[in-house]
DNA sequence: TTATTTGCAAATGTTTTGCACACAT
DNA sequence: ATGTGTGCAAAACATTTGCAAATAA
């Protein structure tokens, strides 16, 4: 892994702060329930399902119903604070703060599940060509490998 | 569009030579159903989804339940005889026949749902250097480009 | 005060599955 | 004869939605 999970998690303030901006940027209302939502979504240390946080917050008594859980992150993805994965048709998607990092594609072991991040820029230069060739306006995308990680593959 | 649709299709000589390849090597049974739906799966022009297939089969007044259109889907996929593709986790499978073609990538308007495909060598041989970087071993990719074709962007 | 937000339960949409019957080998 | 395959309806499952009650501004 290239990334240092510790590295790009935000401390408390941070975070407040970044409740703020979600909030005023989108005009929408501070309320107990996206505070708990984000200070849990950001401090998650990987990638996480709406119903792992759902079950986090229970767990710590801070009850949040699904609904909400759904309705916050699909904002918070629109608002680009968090970046959504999908790993296949029927499986949930994952979650992960984006907070100033670049965009990265992921490896998923088909074994485990273990998620693996990588960057390459060569490779992003040439879909961007490849679609210029078919005068095609990109807007976002999405590389996975799927596979066995180190681990899993012995 | 580099690929020319008709160039990849198969007469109806061919598409009875497949089926039987399917069926015995995977120890099926021939049956009515599954030849209707690998006969109208290897006539498509673009990609379908299962219930695109379902309709037209049920059009054509040679009904098929959707369940075994899943189920034989599924075995064609497995054969490698059809090659999946999703779109987003909530969206139908798209299906194409492979018959001989090399893998190819998609870039997926979102404004008409146009797929365009493209290969480019130079990303495979990329990302797999990046595998095994973090020696993962890939056993299957998926790259999407999500945008405007160049009809919808003007 | 009033437009948002929430929680609940019900709906959604695709795909899968249990089961009894039908059929290919 | 016997193991497969089929159709039906129900289940699965993540996510979305309608609605009435609660709450932020």
């Amino acid at each position: 892994m290239s990334q240092n999970d510790s590295e790009h998690r935000l401390n408390s303030e941070q975070i407040d702060e970044l409740f703020d901006r979600f909030i005023s940027s989108n005009k929408l209302k501070h309320t107990a329930q996206r505070l708990k939502i984000v200070k849990r979504a950001f401090s998650m240390k990987k990638h996480f399902s709406a119903d792992d946080l759902y079950h986090l917050l229970k767990r710590e008594k801070t009850d949040v119903s699904k609904a909400t859980i759904y309705r916050t992150l699909k904002l918070l993805v629109d608002a680009n604070f968090l970046d959504e994965l999908e790993i296949g048709t029927r499986q949930a998607k994952f979650y992960e703060p984006i907070h100033g990092r670049e965009h990265h594609d992921h490896m998923i072991c088909l074994k485990c599940g273990r998620i693996v991040e990588f960057t390459d820029q060569t490779i992003e230069k040439l879909q961007q060509q490849a679609a210029e060739r078919n005068r095609f306006r990109v807007l976002s995308h999405s590389l996975k490998l799927f596979g066995l990680c180190a681990s899993c593959n012995q």
